[in-house]
DNA sequence: TTAAAAAATACAATCGATTGTATTTTTAAA
DNA sequence: TTTAAAAATACAATCGATTGTATTTTTTAA
């Protein structure tokens, strides 16, 4: 921006025939000003429209009072109403987020996180994307004294708090969900392995089997990134197979592309298959049948994220927490075999 | 963050016995430093783990190479695909992006421009919020020597570019749509009157309907923000109308709600009701009927807004364009009226 | 009225990097 | 070898706000 226009506390304190100092002490209402000087201050401030510079207090003070959000995608809609959860509780704790897209990629997660630390941002609140493995760019931000919450997606780090669900249970709850109704040759749409999250998915997945003395299968476990052509494709492999009856994928999107294939290949769902996703994305009460899915307190999950992180930034908590929510079955038409 | 463990180009001036100057010529490359003493300085910095601090940079160049972009909602499939074209150029150009949602507040929208100035972002791009009517926030971001693009819904504003689809078009080419499948009462969902874009989607519905010599009837429109609860509301009003045949809606929410609504009251779509939505929501190909719906060039669009701030902060460009895309009528099962 | 205490304000260094100017060192030409 | 030109580096001011310390002014109490 151009620096003419720019009018500074020290255009202020020249107008009134002051010091900067008391400019800048009544700009920040420090009882070390009168209150008439302050008034004084304030009126020639906003004559002379007067915006403070932020770079130049934040350099200062070394602080920003901004946290950095890492987020694989925003058009997801659970990440997105994480995000709203998050933003309500920065704000009104005085924080600006600041919000990025890894898509999922690490290198552009690597970038990101440069970005955030070269901007001295306070926090970052994170959910790591799918390719992460290694956490030296994290541990970089940290030994540069930054704080880090994890969502969603948690990561065993040194000094970090997290917060997410109960995968586990929720999978073997899904499992068991599909079981009840009478699927035996059980399809499981998982994640990338390297993260807790899809671990826990699939353990939940192959233990609610067990219980039920049904045979787990490796070939019956399809891993990918879980995109609509994920699910596509594993639509295509589930045909091969024959006698599959029932598929728990691990998010709505790859179940949704899934039936949808399905449906065009004269396949009823749930008669033929029962499926069950996991998110709850608002398309899946939309889609026909509707989607039966593990719905998860997102809008929460984000202030908690938020308030996890801002207790750490202002050291009111120095120890390190894992939180874990709630999930809830929403039982919906996909899953019904009968 | 703490300042202890922070580097600085000092530190490595003094551990090799520089001066700061030649460290940080080195560290951007200037022809002025020999080789042998920038590898000297990189080899040091990397020892000691140096990370340049931005705001520092920023507040002596007066220049932050970051762009705010201002969005009523990232939930929105639209907004989050126009998102992902801004931030493509942006980074490709160098530029950092800080994505702020303003809810469709305008008190909101003002904090965020505030924030964003107070930040020194080079430039904004914004889709003002459906209760924007004043400017003034902007003008002061302007007047303090930043650059501004509206994108998606235009604004009339001295000195900003713009980059939309033609709406109007947009607009007459979907209710056209619907009177050669026979629609003759058609209700309009519009949005706030107070912006050119859902203005002009209303004109085009209007003069489409006059020139297949149909009278516009006020009460055929019905006005809203386009929410869920909008489109349901919507419908309970048709309901009462009675003989309504088709619904051309200004977004793809308020049709999608509105059709879920009607079919549990047992209205055939698009037997009874033919519906017409606009965006392209991933969810309109899903919903049964498929919604016959306005595709727009969301990507592109972003792409092309990022372009424009570009070119208007590094002054390639000092005039002020207005462009428009063209769009795409996606003909699905919603509107086949027999 | 005067001295001490309290309040208000001024001075000056600082945050970390950038950059115009000055100085020193190296190179090349005479 | 000497000198001019070029290259490399050092010096010092600066961006705009903050903050500890010093000084001045005002208030209070004796």
């Amino acid at each position: 921006m151009k620096k003419n226009e720019q009018v500074t506390i020290h255009d202020i304190a020249r107008a009134l025939n002051i010091d900067s100092s008391t400019v800048s002490r009544a700009l920040n209402d420090s009882p070390r000003v009168s209150s008439k000087t302050k008034q004084k201050i304030l009126d020639k401030a906003s004559e002379l429209g007067y915006q403070r510079n932020i770079l130049a207090s934040n350099l200062r003070t070394s602080k920003t009072n901004t946290i950095g959000v890492i987020v694989p995608r925003i058009s997801r809609n659970f990440f997105s109403s994480v995000i709203s959860g998050i933003e309500e509780t920065a704000q009104e704790a005085g924080y600006s987020v600041v919000i990025c897209q890894s898509f999922e990629s690490f290198e552009r997660e690597q970038k990101l996180v440069e970005t955030l630390l070269a901007n001295r941002v306070d926090g970052i609140l994170i959910s790591v994307s799918m390719q992460t493995e290694s956490y030296d760019h994290l541990k970089a931000y940290l030994n540069h004294g930054g704080s880090i919450v994890f969502y969603d997606r948690p990561c065993q780090l040194e000094n970090c708090s997290s917060i997410s669900i109960d995968d586990y249970k929720a999978s073997f709850q899904a499992t068991e969900h599909l079981i009840q109704n009478g699927c035996r040759h059980i399809v499981h749409f998982s994640g990338p392995q390297i993260n807790d999250l899809y671990k826990n998915r699939k353990q939940g997945y192959v233990d609610a089997l067990e219980k039920h003395g049904i045979d787990f299968n490796e070939a019956y476990c399809l891993e990918s990134k879980l995109s609509e052509n994920d699910g596509v494709a594993h639509a295509k492999k589930i045909l091969e197979m024959g006698n599959v009856d029932g598929i728990y994928s691990s998010n709505d999107t790859a179940a949704i592309s899934a039936i949808q294939y399905l449906k065009t290949q004269g396949v009823n769902i749930p008669k033929d298959i029962a499926v069950v996703g996991f998110n709850n994305d608002p398309i899946s009460s939309v889609i026909e049948p509707s989607l039966t899915t593990i719905n998860q307190p997102d809008f929460e999950m984000g202030t908690i994220a938020s308030n996890l992180l801002i207790n750490k930034i202002e050291n009111k908590n120095t120890s390190n927490e894992s939180k874990i929510l709630d999930i809830e079955l929403i039982i919906r038409n996909s899953s019904k075999h009968n």
